[in-house]
DNA sequence: CGGTATCCTGGCTGATACTG
DNA sequence: CAGTATCAGCCAGGATACCG
């Protein structure tokens, strides 16, 4: 988020708006905690539109949020989990609404949707 | 939001990111919401820390939308009123529970806010 | 497989001054 | 009062190639 000059808003939307602003961030916790754990390529599949620089950095920024959890597995072919924390989970929660209203206001061309509420 | 050369993502959620990661448009949703009807400037004022720019611009997309209704009085000085249309009225409600989210997990500082929930 | 490294672009946002 | 006009900068995000 671009910083500004003028007074500080102090409002509990400024944190949340940083996490849910960021373009693929409510999609990737709604993709994991659909499947409940799922590997990196997973997620590229099912977000065919991301490209694999973003889907790492975002990944980083939610496991720096505490919402998704990174497990790696010293295996070969390597082999990395992501999951949802506690957390990640209310946020899936609380978003349910919002992707319901999305819904009804398109409601139309969701055929091959791969992210389902 | 930026063009993707990429396969598109039908996902109903496309849409409403385009509107939610709009730094300020939750905001001023949430804010007309709780004013019922609100000017300009006193959105100016309650948001102190946008540009009139921006705070046109998020306006023009809420109108577009059809969150957002502008009306326009002939008065000297002008007068212009926004309100929330019934779709803008169900994204606040949709919203509430991220903003919940929001709060239990900052709980702190928000003594000053001057954007309530 | 699960990412980095690198380079690049354009749109969002801000600051500021001005106007009908 | 309710905005526009103008100029500018940053950085999220994309494309692509490569690595352990």
């Amino acid at each position: 988020m671009a910083k500004s000059n003028r007074a500080i808003c102090l409002c509990p939307l400024e944190g949340v708006i940083d996490i849910i602003s960021k373009k693929w961030a409510l999609l990737i916790v709604n993709e994991i905690g659909n499947h409940g754990r799922i590997r990196y390529n997973d997620l590229m599949k099912e977000i065919q539109a991301i490209s694999p620089k973003t889907l790492a950095d975002t990944l980083k920024e939610l496991v720096k949020y505490n919402l998704v959890k990174r497990e790696a597995f010293n295996e070969i072919p390597p082999r990395v989990d992501y999951t949802l924390t506690k957390d990640g989970e209310e946020l899936r929660k609380s978003i349910i609404p919002i992707l319901q209203w999305a819904l009804s206001k398109k409601g139309t061309v969701i055929a091959h949707c791969s992210c389902s509420i």
